[in-house]
DNA sequence: GCAAAAGTGTTCGGAGTACACCCATGT
DNA sequence: ACATGGGTGTACTCCGAACACTTTTGC
């Protein structure tokens, strides 16, 4: 199997630890002769040359998470002719033998877990969880790909119950709410988004408690994929 | 200035002409000894070297209409290692001096405007408005990437006012309340439409009515881009 | 017993939905 | 005068927003 070299998928990982939201970044280290840098970039790669674009982001994902059945989805393409040209950038691309003045197209994914159960070495290379808001400045065009991804999931779960996604399987209220109050940077009253959720049938109430924390153990709730898809509707909802 | 061989961008030219959603489409016809076909494709081309993707689709999108600040939006890109290996789509390439083995990405745009003001030849080919549904077997992956921009829009129509960029700059409620009652395949209740409709800050209704109909004119209106941009909200919003 | 988060109800205003008739114009 | 689409109001239900106190657990 080839790879193609003008073809790459760049994955921009989310995770929410119960306080955070995180975004997981790879060391790219270079120390050859006077030059020498250390710094992060998304996690990304080529695709092969008979590998789907959605397989190649599939593949990534599990190469740094041992997961499938991640949510991931394409939201944009980066392909500006000037995205690899930082001096660290050639320097990285030329070490690494190949072409740094060759156009490279770059489809964006994101994906969306909870931050336990990730593997946190890759080919070699060092892989850290780096809380959104704290992310310095990043490889090739990596900064623009982390906005528009954010901007993106901001977009998506105003209007599509993907919040859950960053939940482990089992859950409490009290974790959604601060899953919606961080991406979208905003406090919600509890009774008003208690009686939002209630009103949601894809979300399961178990029958199990949390154990072992200091104060009143919260119900826990399930989110059903499939309860979702049959009884979702969408209509004329255009906003003022 | 040179073309870059594998990046392409393709333009779904969405266009509203009182009645129905129509694509704009482009003859594609080869004879040339044995072979000879004609079918249609959407609009699109490759990328130059130093042009950005963006300027790549309003260029495509200018030389069709002369018409500039058109609503025009990346949705999907499409790389799929199949996606030209139609016969006819080979002898096409082939005929054309491309490579039909050179795998191609080609970055899908949608654009709306009213189907009035398009200059109906492009590149000595034929250019066609089509009703949506009654697209046929189109060339290359056409069809998929038609149905892909279909889905953007419908799901973005509903959270964004963008169905006034299918109308001509003044026009009446019941213009806007067929757009959406197309695009979204449904109906609405005048009445309850136009309340809601008349909630919208950027629906400006102008001293204007109209003219020569064999029925009660009516008051015409303009979308204000600058007025949606100042007011609109976005909040938790997920659908039940 | 105290700290910490869970859980719960009411009121008000605004939006969604269902529904039927008169109006202004061209021919 | 008639055909065509434009334009309007009411009643009911449901949702969004504002707001404060009690409960259960671990320590």
């Amino acid at each position: 199997m080839e790879l193609n070299n003008y073809i790459s998928v760049d994955c921009v990982i989310f995770g929410f630890d119960g306080e955070r939201l995180k975004v997981l970044l790879v060391d790219r280290t270079l120390s050859e002769g006077s030059t020498s840098f250390t710094d992060l970039t998304l996690t990304g790669n080529h695709v092969y040359e008979n590998e789907p674009l959605d397989a190649a982001a599939d593949r990534v994902l599990f190469e740094l998470t041992g997961l499938t059945n991640i949510y991931l989805e394409q939201f944009k393409t980066f392909a500006h002719p000037d995205r690899l040209t930082k001096e660290n950038d050639i320097k990285w691309l030329q070490h690494d033998g190949r072409d740094p003045f060759q156009r490279i197209v770059s489809v964006g994914y994101f994906a969306l877990l909870a931050t336990d159960q990730v593997t946190l070495e890759w080919k070699g290379r060092n892989v850290q969880w780096v809380p959104v808001d704290e992310v310095g400045e990043l490889a090739f065009d990596h900064n623009l790909i982390l906005e528009s991804a954010l901007l993106s999931l901001r977009n998506k779960i105003i209007h599509e119950p993907i919040g859950f996604e960053l939940l482990p399987q089992k859950f409490t209220l009290s974790q959604v709410q601060k899953v919606y109050e961080i991406i979208l940077d905003t406090e919600f009253d509890k009774r008003n988004f208690r009686k939002k959720v209630a009103r949601m049938k894809y979300l399961i109430p178990l029958d199990e408690k949390q154990k072992g924390v200091a104060h009143k153990p919260a119900q826990l709730y399930m989110f059903s994929r499939d309860v979702y898809g049959n009884t979702k509707k969408d209509l004329l909802n255009f906003i003022v």
